[in-house]
DNA sequence: GAAAATTTGTCAAATTTTTCACTATATTAA
DNA sequence: TTAATATAGTGAAAAATTTGACAAATTTTC
């Protein structure tokens, strides 16, 4: 299927392939075949070689796929070759918990700074914080790539308006509300509990 | 479509729908109909009439849905109507950002205890802290629901196991890492950084 | 070196999901 | 009261996704 364009369903699941493919390189693994990678994230083998080969059909019959090559082919389709700057409007626990997360790659994504109400926050070394109030200030004289809003519900709406306004195109949205932008804006959501829910959601 | 069985895209996006009722029944609207539901979620009318109609048709011709009535619908689908004893098993940033998080309802998920290798970290009141070492003590002396692993990538897999082990079937997993778990095990995963590719890739 | 085993790429069928088009019902305005 | 408008429900078409099956390529075994 080379040349053709990479199905929605396909790229949702490539960040999994990914982190299981950075999990085979780091111990070692050089090559693996599709029903490996299939049980591991509990799918089927068709639909992995069938995901793969979407964008290329990098395995080799009767040996498996080379784990740095699709790693580094999926990284490329990701747009993770490349580094994105930062910030973090609302430094609560969910600020705090990005700001330090281990799981995403600290090459591709820098955290420039932060933003709160509280200037007196402690944060991590090499991150700025500032009053909230700077953020129109800093993205005048920043470049920014990604805007992260994790202020409580009732302030997401302005401040995601404000942000828009200084001219920010990429939000990742982890207060619990439904936000109202231009639909030339990337907005992607975590909702917390969706995921939570479907384990208090029993099947059948 | 009433009393078939709802399907998997539909359940996914229950959430979604629940939340933005909350913020709607919060604001105090009362009605509303299927095509301010879909421009504010960001999705067709049609789908939205298809989905709420697979459980049942709340709607009223001319009308639209009643807000109050279509959210406890979806909260009693998604098992929202009970409570559920929850752990957390390392409490570092993560854990912590979890504990605090006010996205869902404190009514349903009780955080009982966090466990973690060291004790003397700061817990919000009204959650107990163990050495991660009396994790199987503490599952055999109380009845617990939900287990969240926010642990380290390398320690995830052996508490997983321990867990199930323990008793436990419903993990939600946070470290950044594929558990590989028995079959009869609900494991759901929430990969943070899988919304941030979403970012960074570019469609078309 | 031949046979057996492994494993990908890919076509096509099966299934699921989404969208469309229209009917029925309710409300509002004239 | 009637006409116009709004809107859900629903069957069916269209589109997208997943699965199954098998040929082709490669490696391993004997």
């Amino acid at each position: 299927m080379k040349g053709k364009t990479i199905s929605e369903a396909v790229i949702r699941r490539l960040p999994r392939y990914f982190r299981y493919l950075e999990e085979l390189a780091e111990k070692g693994v050089e090559r693996i075949p599709s029903s490996r990678i299939a049980s591991a994230l509990r799918v089927t083998a068709s639909q992995v070689r069938q995901d793969l080969c979407s964008f290329g059909g990098f395995g080799q019959q009767g040996l498996g796929y080379n784990v740095e090559m699709l790693k580094n082919e999926i990284a490329d389709i990701l747009g993770l070759t490349r580094s994105y700057n930062m910030i973090i409007v609302g430094f609560g626990n969910v600020g705090a918990a990005l700001a330090g997360y281990m799981g995403f790659s600290k090459e591709a994504f820098i955290f420039k700074a932060a933003f709160d109400i509280d200037t007196d926050k402690v944060v991590p070394e090499g991150l700025k914080l500032y009053s909230i109030d700077k953020i129109e200030d800093y993205l005048a004289n920043n470049q920014i790539d990604i805007a992260v809003i994790c202020t409580p519900k009732a302030a997401a709406q302005s401040v995601a308006e404000r942000l828009v306004a200084a001219g920010i195109t990429k939000i990742w949205n982890f207060a619990p509300i439904e936000l109202d932008l231009p639909e030339n804006i990337t907005l992607e959501n975590t909702n917390m509990s969706a995921s939570l829910y479907m384990l208090t959601y029993s099947r059948r």
